[in-house]
DNA sequence: TTGAAAGCGCTAACAG
DNA sequence: CTGTTAGCGCTTTCAA
């Protein structure tokens, strides 16, 4: 059977409260019955069980953390910073992958809540905004990542998408492209970015083409598959250079350029996002632009501990800078 | 206030053992109540609390899932299948990072015990083999990932290292090379591919010298780090190709050699293992070993499910087939 | 078919 | 300084 605080009262010759004080390293008391007590724990090899302690109104010490796909790079490259950081504070990371579903949100959501976890990370999208509601009613905290809506009452750190985009596209036009197409996908963020791609033309007066700018879900095969549409297009010059809101697009594009044997930079320039390990893998590197993640994440899980400890009302909205990355694809 | 199982047995008019009943799906009772109550549920947004059901007897619902790093792109292919699986058993996976650390190692697993985890999922090596004892006696439900020892009594899912350092390294012997320098890491996965290792060579009458066996941990960094001591080594020949024991350390043999003007693979072959997402995007294309994710993150949940159903005695070992992705590095 | 009540292991007043 | 006790929200036997 397993040892409880009984077990170990009952062993020290003392009650359960006191045994409870020194685990908790509350009140005060004899310092000989202290170490009593602490002999005894290690003695049985106690571990308090957190489920009743959370019970009990402690919280669970534990985050849930919803990404598209822990799969991918970049979110399991932010995850293992925000577990680390978790870590650090004495808490414990569920992770969800969503695949951008709204059911599996919907799911994970509830179960994550049924868990009593103490806070929630969502970098899903959460087109079906009922969720938030739900969630901001619950009054349960959290903090979204790479979502900065600002409709939403909620705490969020995210890269400047508008700047990222802004910043990728006045590389490529810098270089003389003025036909750049983009690949992007159906989330917040990449709505920004292409705010951002058509900035960076009208600041130079180039006018844009909506049909210039494609989406799909975020994977190398969707990529390739994006990039053999976009040559395939009879309705518009061929593009010279593809901006992909992200390094798996853009590797995908790469990948289906080599194929067909089109030169990469010389007759076709890629630029991705995330600068995940994938863009400096690559041959010719990737050309792409990088989030500063141990930042994000360390930021991630200050604003989420802030909101626990209650401080409800100052919903923060952190946004950090992109960086472009200048590798062999442009 | 959190709505509570009595919220909902006042409202409905019923008592606790009731709502309880059709929370469960226990027991019999009126239609026309059991329809009721649900609706009471649904009204109220109802959620059981998952710690007070943990408490009174039911598990928690959750794995530990425990990795040296998360953001190392096949860990965190297999840990996406993993919580897959688990998703689909209605369970939820804790993704613990430890670099390998045994402080970590012992910090984590005391804490996803005190969690009371249903089960817990290693990948991590535990040099220190007291933490695994301790488990046993514990009674916890677990698995192991990579890491067949056959001198513990602990279910085992894995790939057949041994067979996969044999068919790398035949591939490179094969190929003409004698002088086939080994970067591994310390771990028992790698001690087995190193014996696939000298058994190819074995079988070919071809001496092996230990002086060509390096060791370090998984990066890219030490990949590239561990390249340019072996080919400033003065007491051996210079090796004519390097069998790396996972893609992060070849890739980082790529960087190096390429750095150097190193030609790849005329002046030296590289070989991979694992076939993560990276051997598929260098160019030229990395030669590795692939080990079928999806099936063994499939067949550790199953595995670890049998196990906390209570057929304890039962202990599996089960191997996996390797399989050599010959690409452009050979 | 339904409900009362005794836990599950711990925390936090409160009392001594 | 230490112990008693009433919960926390749910499950489960046992009666009714």
């Amino acid at each position: 059977m397993k040892v409880t605080i009984y077990d170990v009262a009952k062993k020290a010759g003392v009650s359960i409260a006191t045994v409870s004080k020194v685990i908790n390293n509350t009140g005060n008391m004899r310092e000989t019955t202290r170490k009593k007590i602490i002999e005894t724990i290690e003695e049985m090899n106690y571990r308090p069980n957190q489920m009743a302690s959370a019970l009990s109104g402690k919280g669970t010490k534990t985050f849930g953390l919803l990404v598209p796909d822990i799969s991918n790079p970049f979110f399991s490259a932010i995850a293992r910073r925000i577990e680390d950081c978790a870590y650090e504070q004495g808490m414990t990371v569920i992770i969800c992958s969503t695949d951008e579903n709204a059911e599996k949100e919907k799911k994970y959501v509830d179960v994550l809540q049924g868990k009593q976890v103490d806070g929630l990370i969502l970098a899903s999208t959460f087109n079906d905004k009922g969720v938030f509601h739900e969630l901001i009613e619950g009054n349960i905290p959290l903090v979204m990542l790479a979502y900065d809506d600002s409709m939403l009452d909620i705490s969020n750190v995210s890269v400047d998408d508008f700047k990222g985009g802004y910043i990728a596209t006045s590389h490529l036009v810098t270089k003389g492209h003025h036909n750049i197409a983009m690949i992007a996908e159906n989330t917040q963020s990449s709505r920004l970015r292409i705010f951002g791609y058509h900035e960076a033309h009208a600041v130079q007066d180039i006018p844009t083409n909506d049909k210039y700018i494609f989406s799909t879900i975020a994977s190398i095969e969707n990529g390739k598959k994006c990039f053999e549409e976009i040559f395939q297009q009879t309705d518009i010059d061929r593009p010279t250079a593809i901006f992909a809101c992200n390094d798996l697009l853009a590797i995908g594009v790469i990948q289906g350029a080599t194929e067909k044997g089109i030169r990469i930079p010389e007759d076709l320039a890629v630029v991705g996002f995330d600068n995940t390990i994938l863009a400096s893998t690559t041959v010719p590197g990737l050309t792409t632009i990088s989030q500063p993640i141990n930042e994000m994440g360390k930021k991630i899980v200050d604003v989420l501990i802030e909101e626990i400890k209650g401080k409800k009302d100052v919903k923060k909205r952190i946004l950090f800078n992109p960086e472009l990355i200048v590798r062999g694809t442009t």
